[in-house]
DNA sequence: GTCTATACTGAGATAGAC
DNA sequence: GTCTATCTCAGTATAGAC
């Protein structure tokens, strides 16, 4: 089901109404399919309901992506804070959290990441406009990663890292077609021990030279502006 | 300028007409601003007549990508013919060319992308309909690496981690404001000299078993197919 | 500020005439 | 093979009800 994030007063009740409706409509017929018109006419509203609401069809997307972030946040913090987990578990359950708010949304992430290459469209997931849900989503992993003994280089580095590995499995999601997608949930686990298994051979000693150019490609590449600002303006 | 494959015959050039200047048209203009009607002018066709060639906009991108795959080979073929160069060289240079070629066209890969999460629609790079263009694709980082001495459970997978690799530096130099996007450039130097510096330590026989964990995960997820007929049908 | 009703434009795509 | 006419649907515009 899908859950709206502040539904007090009459005008966010309309348009979690318009936005579930829509979604719904996305989910049993496809993105594409739906029309906005069907989704009006769904929600019991006129289109220009809609479109006061939501700029777009697309931005409807972008609203329900949102949700999605805030709900991962939620219950990553909720499912880390019922027990003490090693670090692998950790990484695995925050990856899983994901799959469970979106698995029966395979359809509706196309219409999600159609922008992705389009720097200039505000609903890429790389956008300016997307930034502040990017880092949300950074933040869970850091969350994640909690206070695990790491050198401060890898410790940087590892919420992008961990973010670009859920994306590239999100992507393999929307192409599994196995029953209950099976398969990504084998690939996840099988992922996040590779991913540990990998981290702690980065962590020796002798790897030290390696981690180091990695962390300047990066900053040089600014792929990870908050690399950039170890030592600013904090007083 | 753009390159048809078979320019012979009357359709043949029609074709190819459209499409040149279709291409024209998106990289002046971007994709979304071109219409059909616009490719169809600038052609001097009607408009049903670009549709008989090209059975949607997008198929015009599509066609536009498998002649960017298959110059690809050429220029990788030729470039490395010139002379002797050691791995890291080689592969710089494999994906280096690629750039060359879309080195003006970073507003068309937005299209060419726009499907690449929806498994249903023919154009996306990941469909059944491109798995030889990806095969291509894969065979000219193959070639790259050439007869470099390399464990075998490696060997299998490079190309398809090269592929990716310069999937990923893509998406990057989409994004890539800088002059003449020199950063694009910077990424491919330093994440070529990292990826064989990786390759160095996953070598080292210590290695040997989290390179196993690795490939199985890969032939699990059925990432790439062709790590499952090693010993297959052959005679 | 929230919403209805209706009409209109633009562009991708298609049907059918030639 | 090619063209003209037409369709559909996202999105815009507008005028007004409450």
């Amino acid at each position: 089901m899908f859950k709206e994030n502040a539904p007090r007063g009459k005008s966010k009740e309309t348009k979690a109404n318009i936005l579930g409706h829509a979604i719904r409509l996305f989910r049993e017929r496809g993105f594409d399919s739906a029309t906005m018109r069907d989704v009006a006419n769904a929600a019991g509203v006129a289109l220009g309901a809609a479109y006061y609401y939501f700029p777009s069809k697309e931005a409807i997307v972008q609203a329900y992506y949102e949700d999605v972030q805030a709900q991962h946040a939620q219950r990553v913090a909720a499912a880390l804070a019922e027990k003490r987990y090693g670090l692998e578990d950790r990484l695995r359950i925050a990856i899983e959290k994901k799959f469970d708010i979106l698995k029966n949304d395979r359809k509706l992430l196309g219409a999600l990441f159609r922008y992705t290459a389009d720097p200039e469209h505000p609903l890429s997931i790389f956008s300016a406009a997307n930034r502040a849900v990017r880092e949300q989503s950074m933040k869970v992993f850091t969350m994640a990663v909690g206070d695990e003994k790491l050198p401060d280089d890898i410790r940087a580095i590892l919420p992008m890292a961990l973010w670009a590995l859920h994306m590239g499995i999100l992507l393999y999601f929307i192409y599994d077609q196995s029953a209950e997608q099976a398969r990504t949930h084998k690939l996840i686990e099988g992922a996040t021990r590779m991913f540990v298994r990998v981290l702690a051979v980065a962590k020796l000693a002798v790897m030290k030279p390696v981690r180091g150019s990695l962390s300047s490609l990066l900053r040089e590449a600014e792929l990870f502006p908050e690399l950039d600002r170890p030592v600013a303006s904090t007083r």
